[in-house]
DNA sequence: GGTTTTTATGAGTGATTGCTCACATTCTAT
DNA sequence: ATAGAATGTGAGCAATCACTCATAAAAACC
């Protein structure tokens, strides 16, 4: 759901109410894409959405609840995407399948320029940090299963190795997402290297 | 030089001086450290000093100078215990000597708690993104002389895999950082592990 | 048409905060 | 001792910004 009910001080009822609070979030995602979200003031987000502050304070309690749930669409649509390519099951050449997540996750970092602000740089915002952390949790349990249908581990490393690549994958995404454009086709290919090559060294 | 000219109002000429500009500049490294940059106030770092407003303000122009002095204090520090394992020679072993590096960037990551929020959640900070830039241009420059000598790749090619892996270790060692300190042993024995997986592949 | 619910409006408020400035104190040198 | 330079002080200014509230328009329902 993207009305979430916590975070909303009022979920809206008709049509009207449901395209301000969608419009509001787009705009959101557009402007700490392009200043952070610190530097974007409330009275920014309404006025770029075409709302006005007190109905944009309708629906959201405060600034920060904005943030929440641009969060969680964002979340809700990657844990989908992503989902798919978890259940590719074992026809899959496992390698190949490592590759593809990495590209999901790539195409999807490049496509949505609002979310990279949202994992990084938001000191001081507990409940953001919170919902971001359970992404992660999350998707660390989904490779800790690949891994222990793939790999040959103790339980306790077999984390250990998770949390890893998966904390590389994201960082790196970023990383790349920053880089010169030209750069980028070949980082993207040293990353997924140092993946198979990681892995691959606990084969033997 | 601590004391940049270009970041500087006045150069302390007087011990007392001297001495007020360094206890502003540890005072903001602890405060940073607890609160993150956005959260602290100049009063804040002030008071917890043991000065004035006036008396901070006498020597740095606005708050983001005493970041960016802080940062140059940081950034000189590491470069130089850096530089010696850099200069180690070919007496040590390669991959001990990567170990080493990590070792050291991890250690003083750990040891200065307010270097973290210098390069990641500062969003909107031109001239203290830049600074941290160069000092990275540095290091991948380090490491791509190391590799060089070490590795037999096309210069192209290196320089990709100089950026991942600087990269890598840059953003896991952060993590490492923020994981449950039980945790962490065992995450730095990975990242090593990664490392030399990545570094031993190039070399078949 | 009348009533109620939902949504819209934007000037204004209160709190915060970076920073100034007029003046005071301390140190150094002659 | 005295001048001059360096450093110290903190009340208060100006600007910013998240958020409120009294009121109005729009839509839904009878």
């Amino acid at each position: 759901m993207t009305d979430n009910e916590t975070t909303m001080r009022k979920v809206p009822q008709r049509k009207r109410g449901q395209e301000r609070v969608k419009k509001i979030l787009d705009t959101t995602a557009e402007l700490i894409a392009a200043h952070g979200y610190e530097n974007v003031t409330t009275n920014q987000i309404a006025s770029e959405a075409n709302a006005s502050i007190g109905s944009l304070y309708q629906f959201f309690p405060n600034k920060d609840a904005i943030l929440m749930a641009l969060s969680e669409r964002y979340l809700e649509e990657l844990r989908a995407i992503m989902g798919e390519q978890f259940n590719a099951g074992e026809a899959i050449d496992f390698f190949d399948q490592l590759d593809r997540l990495i590209d999901i996750f790539h195409d999807f970092y490049m496509d949505n320029p609002g979310f990279k602000p949202m994992f990084y740089g938001s000191y001081g915002l507990e409940s953001l940090t919170q919902s971001g952390e359970e992404f992660y949790t999350d998707i660390v349990g989904q490779f800790d299963i690949l891994f222990a249908r793939r790999l040959n581990l103790p339980d306790e490393k077999r984390l250990l190795v998770t949390m890893v690549m998966v904390s590389i994958v994201k960082t790196q995404v970023t990383m790349i997402d920053e880089a010169d454009e030209s750069l980028r086709p070949g980082l993207l290919r040293e990353l997924k290297a140092v993946i198979r090559a990681y892995i691959k060294s606990l084969m033997d």
